[in-house]
This record gives C-alpha cells, sequence and structure tokens, in this order.
DNA sequence: GCGTACAACTTATGCGCAAAAGTAACCGCC
DNA sequence: GGCGGTTACTTTTGCGCATAAGTTGTACGC
C-alpha cells in the first residue's frame, strides 16, 4: 500500500500538498500540481490508510448495527426475513453516504457495549433491544443512537427511535376481522412488551370499540424457541374451536400456526381465520395467501440510517418516527355471520 | 476514551509497563505493578483505541463479508433468508474468534476492493462474486479469500471455496424423482453458470444414467428481476403439462413456482410435482411442505469463517470443501406409474 | 521602494499505540 | 571487584495521516 508520504517523495513536493489534493482543497494548491498529484494518485490507485485517518481525525466512518438476540430467539431472529431486508436497507444507506456497517450480533448488551467503545463507531442503530438496554448504551456513549422498534417513553429523551403506529395497525386488522362478522378472536404473541404490547393494545382498543369484552384467555402465548415450539403450537391448535380468528404478531407466526394448524386438518380459512403482521415473502408466497398488516422494513432500515446520518451531520432529527402501515387483504380471513 | 499514556501519567509510570500489563507480557512486570494497572485499569474501564492499535500493528482484526449480487437480482438476494442465515453463521464464528465482520454489499466489483483496501481488513469472505472476480480480488490483495459457492478450477488456485457437492445432491434429487415413476423433469434456474451449472450437470448424469434423453427444452428459465418474474412464472406456468415434475435450484423459485400454479388451478403434487434445493423455512413451512435437497447454510457461513481463520493463524487447509447434502421428502412429488 | 496581502507551498506536531532500544539496579560468581 | 545476566523498568521511535504553524516569492498599492 502506497502513502502520502511516498508519494510526495515521488512527486517531489510535501506531504501537506498530496494532503491538499485529497481533500479537495482548491485555493491551497496550484491547478497545475492538482492535476499532477491527481494524475499520480489515479496512476497508483492511492486508497488512504483508514486507520491512521481515523486516528487523525478521530472518527471511524463506521456505523454499527448492533441486533440485539434475545437468547432464545436467537435463531428465530436470524432466520427471519425480517432481519436481512433490515440490514440491506441500512447498509445502502450508510454505503451511500461514505460510511462503512460493521454487523453485531449478540445477546449480551455489555458485550455490544464493548464492541461500540472498541471501534469508536461513529453512530450506533439498536435493534431488538430491550428498552433500557439503549439507555444504559446512549448514557455510556455520547454518540448519536437511533433505535428500532423500541418502546421506551424515558428512552426517547436519550436517543431516537424509528418504529411503526404498531396499535394504529393492529387496531384496524382487527376492526377489519369484526367487519368481516368476527367476535372471537385471539391475539397470538411471544411476549407482552415493547412491540407486542403496542398491537395488544390497539387490539383491545378495537374490541373496545366494537363493545366486544377482552378477555385474557384470548391472549395466547407461543414459545418460539425450537424445543418448545412444537408444543406451544399443539396446545394453541388444540383450543383453536374457541376462536373464529387468530391475530398473530408477526408473518412468521402466523404462518407458522397456519402450517400446524393444517397439519391436523383445520383449514385455513375454512374452519379459522388467520391474519398476521410484516407482509414479508413467508406471507406472499403462501397459498391461500396471508391477510396482513403491512409494514415497509427495508424504509424502517433507510428511515434509521437517514436519520443517524442527519445526526451526525449536526441535523436535528424527531425523537420518534412512526412509519405507516396499512392492511393488506388476502385469503386467510373468512366472512362469516 | 482514557488513553494508555493518562493511565501512565495517573500512576505515575511509562506507557510501555502499561501496555506491557494490558498485552500479559508476564516477565517483564513486577506482580506488584501488574495488579496496579489491572486495578486500575478495571476501574477506568479501559478499551484500547483500535486504530491507534491497528495502525501500530498493520493489521485491522475486521473480516470483509461481501456480498455481490447481481443487479437484477439485488432485491431477491437481500431477501432471501440463505443470506441472513449464512451472514448470522459468519458472524458468530468470527466473534467468537475474536475478529469483527464488516458487511459489504454490492454489484460492483472494483467498490468491493475498494472497500477491502480502504480497510485493510485481515482476510475476506466473497459470496456471489462472478468466478473471475474472485480471482481479481485475489490477485491485488495478497489476503486470504475464502469464497462460498463459487465454481472456478482457476479460482482455486488463489482461494478457498467452500460450497455443496450440488451435482449429487441433484443426482440424489433427479433420481429419485424417477424412482417415483417420473420421466418429464424439467430444471428450473435463471441461469447457467456456477451452482446452477454444477446441479444441472448433475441433473443430466441422473437422467442419463436412467436411460432418459436430456432435451435442453427442458431447461426453464426464470427471470428474478421483480418487472420480469411475474411473465417468466406465465411462461413456465402454460407449459406445466409438458412436464411431471419441475427441479427448482432454489427453495424460493420452488415456493414461487407453486404458489403462481395454485394461483392458476394447477395443484402441486396432484397435477405437477415440484422439488426445490436448499431446505429453508419456505419450504418447511410451506403447505404442502416441500420436498427438497437439504443444505446447511449456516454450517457453510461457520465453515467458511473457520476456514479464513485457521488461514489467518497460517494453518494448511485444504482449497475446496464440499459440504454435504441430503434428501428431505416431504409433500409435493406424487408417486406416478 | 517599502509594506502588505496573498498564493503556494514546506516543516513540524500529534493522534494512541506497540515495540525496539536504552538504562539502572541488583545478584551471583569466578 | 569486575563482569555477565536478569529484572523492572523508561525513553524513543514510527505506523500514516491531518493540520497548525511557518516560509517563501511575488504582485499590488501608494
Amino acid at each position: 500500500m502506497i502513502t502520502i508520504k511516498e508519494i510526495a517523495r515521488q512527486l517531489n513536493m510535501s506531504t501537506t500538498t498530496v494532503s491538499n489534493v485529497i481533500h479537495g482543497k482548491d485555493g491551497e494548491v496550484s491547478d497545475d500540481t492538482k492535476k499532477k498529484v491527481e494524475k499520480f494518485l489515479k496512476k497508483v490507485d492511492y486508497v488512504p490508510n483508514i486507520n491512521a485517518r481515523n486516528l487523525a481525525q478521530n472518527e471511524s466512518k463506521i456505523i454499527g448495527l448492533a441486533l440485539k438476540a434475545r437468547a432464545d430467539k436467537y435463531e428465530n431472529l436470524i432466520m427471519d426475513p425480517f432481519v436481512s431486508v433490515l440490514i440491506g436497507g441500512v447498509e445502502e444507506t450508510i454505503r451511500n453516504a461514505g460510511y462503512f456497517m460493521m454487523l453485531y450480533i449478540s445477546s449480551d448488551t455489555d458485550e455490544i457495549m464493548r464492541h461500540v467503545s472498541t471501534w469508536n463507531v461513529d453512530g450506533l442503530i439498536l435493534f431488538g433491544m430491550l428498552n433500557d438496554d439503549g439507555i444504559r448504551v446512549s448514557e455510556k456513549y455520547k454518540k448519536p443512537i437511533v433505535c428500532i422498534d423500541t418502546y421506551s417513553l424515558e428512552g426517547l429523551k436519550h436517543f431516537t427511535n424509528v418504529g411503526l403506529d404498531d396499535e394504529q395497525g393492529t387496531y384496524d386488522m382487527i376492526k377489519y376481522l369484526i367487519s368481516q362478522g368476527h367476535k372471537k378472536i385471539a391475539f397470538l404473541s411471544d411476549n407482552q412488551s415493547g412491540v407486542d404490547l403496542a398491537r395488544l393494545n390497539g387490539y383491545k382498543k378495537a374490541l373496545k370499540d366494537a363493545g366486544i369484552k377482552y378477555k385474557s384467555s384470548n391472549f395466547l402465548q407461543i414459545h418460539p424457541k425450537s424445543d418448545e415450539i412444537d408444543e406451544s403450537l399443539a396446545e394453541i391448535c388444540d383450543r383453536s374451536k374457541e376462536f373464529t380468528a387468530i391475530f398473530c404478531v408477526s408473518d412468521l407466526y402466523a404462518v407458522t400456526l397456519i402450517s400446524a394448524l393444517t397439519d391436523r386438518g383445520i383449514n385455513v380459512p375454512e374452519d379459522i381465520s388467520i391474519v398476521g403482521f410484516d407482509d414479508n415473502m413467508l406471507g406472499q408466497l403462501h397459498r391461500p395467501a396471508l391477510t396482513t398488516v403491512h409494514q415497509d422494513v427495508k424504509a424502517k432500515g433507510i428511515t434509521a440510517a437517514d436519520t443517524l446520518l442527519k445526526q451526525l451531520a449536526g441535523q436535528k432529527t424527531p425523537n420518534q418516527i412512526k412509519l405507516p402501515t396499512h392492511l393488506v387483504i388476502r385469503d386467510t380471513v373468512r366472512k362469516i355471520n
């Protein structure tokens, strides 16, 4: 790798002059030398040593994307197309802005923090952090942080959140189910916090507005860990007669559930209606095609990255960005009387 | 961020002493000072500045994972669960070895090369490169390179390839189809090079061994670009009566095709048998569940990363690693007479 | 014809770290 | 008692870059 010093030596000039040309500092250098240097740079295919540059500038041009997986969801997380689309959106945006992306997947917040400080990343995008983790990280590192899908009022004082109007999206879907004659609607999720809680609230609100009483027994818990999922699916299938429709917090769960039901001879949507949330390829390719709440995951990644880049450029950004959702009516809901 | 210099000042000793403790150079430093320094390091939560360290050491502790997307497959690539599982496998392995992963997605080899040299990565994992690209990159940067799923005899002189026995896997599947009475078997792919070509060879070989003549018209070309895919699917569906079974080079294509067929009232496996390759969640969750060739994508990522780490440690590795495949018989193949 | 302003450079410094080279004290040994 | 060897340090250097500070040379105004 050729260095500025060597280039300067060969061109018989100072390193500062070369450096000035590299940084396009016109006015500091004559057109003549500028051309000469530029030609030479191209010839030797000069690439700056990023470590030296970063050391001198005290920046890194790296944006960290930390995916925190709950230990019990690890496999699931990385399998989910949601994640790769998100990564794709972030990477593309960051790269176009001249930044680099360092990906970090862990279930340990401390490990993530160590990683962040080691690399002195310029900014951080966090996904899947527990609410308090985001705060912990942001308090320790005074770098801009953008969280994705984090629900925490306290957190919003410390970082920007990019999310959805989860409550509204769910509300719309439940309202749609009710309009199709459904009253016994279950809510399937793996936890009752953050995003899932917001969706649960939308569910409750829609029921309430329709005069249907919320029953806690209609909250169906799925255990995503690979050695438990079959059991929890079996339980849910066994109880399927209690409901006419099940709202699942993700397409993944919806499709998984439909498979389990189908295997037991319970047909969707004839015997029971199933809806999801996300609108990813899983539901799109499924037959019957999944009725679901659409969210634009790539846009989420892009928005998160854009917001972070703005903050790095010193611009103000709202501390809460909610992307819209819309219903995608396909074939897994039956109209009943 | 506290520096070694500052620590040395506060402890009233030289930076070298501190540095020696950090690097565990016993014998260079007394137990007393060692303990003192270690205590202090813990107290101030010292984290080395990686840029300075890398500059001084001329290494980076970064492994680059470059995903090259053919421009027309970009969306597709990042959507495919294949990619996220692969990323997950690589990231996990690299992280456990104390390395970091920089992810780079691009359709431009030159851009990837620039990225590589900018960051002075210690090693590179390439996926989706055209065969010659890998050689170009490896000739320019004398760093260890591991390619995934690259078919190039020439390339194997320059780098290690981690792949599958694609030919055998396909051979086994076609043989199975034939054992189920199928003779008119189509081969669906989007190109005829690399992995797909190896699978095509397996297909041809199995036909030949069964005394069935290969017809080039049985090669079905799918155009994955979003504005062309519907058209090519329609074409294929229109011709579906010509075959009793279609081998698809990926589960994604298989499931996509089944959806298209189903939408036209053509049932799988009653009217036509469809098989895939990969065995990912797409086919697992599909009903009827997809009969496919299993490959362990995570193992692929892990193996690639492991191999690279070995090379970085100066160990010899084979220049060609083929992971095994096996058939997964599920419900998309009908036995015919 | 002298001071000033400015263009076009060069020299020097430091970012934080690792490591080579240097130093000083001490111990044992013939 | 002088010398090699060892221990436990310190001083110095340099990685490649950016930049602050310094140095020319020259055109211009009065």
